[in-house]
DNA sequence: GTACGACTTCAAGTCGACTTGAGGTCAAGC
DNA sequence: GCTTGACCTCAAGTCGACTTGAAGTCGTAC
């Protein structure tokens, strides 16, 4: 069925063909098997792409994102970690909020220095109590994991 | 006023001092003076720093936080690309949501491989659609800025 | 008045995530 | 049956964001 050369994958999900064999060297990605040289990929390696994608712009490194769909699909962490994993990204969405109100305040509040509005500072304020900061990742070298769905 | 010793605004924002030399360096930051050779901040830079973390957890480069925040305060880019920004943050909100869900999804769900259920394919199908993908900064070497606020 | 500890500079190193380049292979079209 | 172009491998390079290390400088406490 679906069997797609390394160049469809690419052009279709928009990921180079560096970056995805780089994915499979790292384990992130399988390739299925060769046609002459040229890898083939199942067509489910798209929505897996789509998935790191999204972990990436989530913030996550590639080794947390092989964890969390690692190896056939199945998380390589308990359900309680996920759930926390999930809390984490909705303390982020939090932020973003914050963050896009500030942008919009900064495009049309008319005072010299954003540092010195009080309704500026008071934004940033409700984002800085309750700091905490996530504990960003550690693990060294490359080989993320093996299998994956 | 809030004159603050480096080792003191590196105590209370959590940034490591060799961090703050370095925002310092590109222009992201700003010591107001010395003692001796110690650097002094003025308290306001405590904001500053979770404006910058804010912008990173966002997912920006600290080149666009210094341009987002620019010189004194004020922005260095035009209104509407500030709107733009904003913009682009709701997207990313809505990405964070799909990765929540899909995450508690997999937390929850007995299927053998998530790629194979329905309802985890059907959540991620939606994020597919529509895919924009950020134009990425561009903007090579360091040194940031100047001023700030 | 000197020891201490926290700072200083500057260069170099590290880490993740890729990209680039040289040199090679191969299937398809002519 | 040969050319072509898209792929291949493997090593090295790049970029952003820091960190680390060596060698030095200070103010404060004793």
């Amino acid at each position: 069925m679906g069997m797609m050369d390394i160049g469809v994958v690419a052009q279709r999900s928009g990921v180079p063909p560096s970056t995805l064999r780089y994915y499979e060297e790292i384990g992130l990605i399988r390739s299925i098997s060769r046609h002459g040289l040229r890898r083939q990929f199942d067509a489910d390696v798209l929505l897996k792409l789509s998935l790191i994608e999204l972990g990436k712009t989530a913030g996550f490194s590639l080794t947390e994102i092989a964890g969390m769909f690692g190896k056939d699909g199945r998380p390589d962490i308990p359900r309680d970690q996920l759930h926390a994993k999930a809390d984490d990204l909705q303390r982020q969405m939090r932020d973003l909020r914050v963050l896009r109100d500030a942008l919009r305040h900064v495009a049309e509040c008319p005072a010299p220095s954003h540092l010195e509005c009080p309704t500026f500072r008071k934004l940033l304020k409700a984002a800085t109590r309750r700091r905490v900061t996530r504990p960003a990742s550690r693990a060294s070298g490359a080989k993320v994991g093996t299998g994956f769905a």
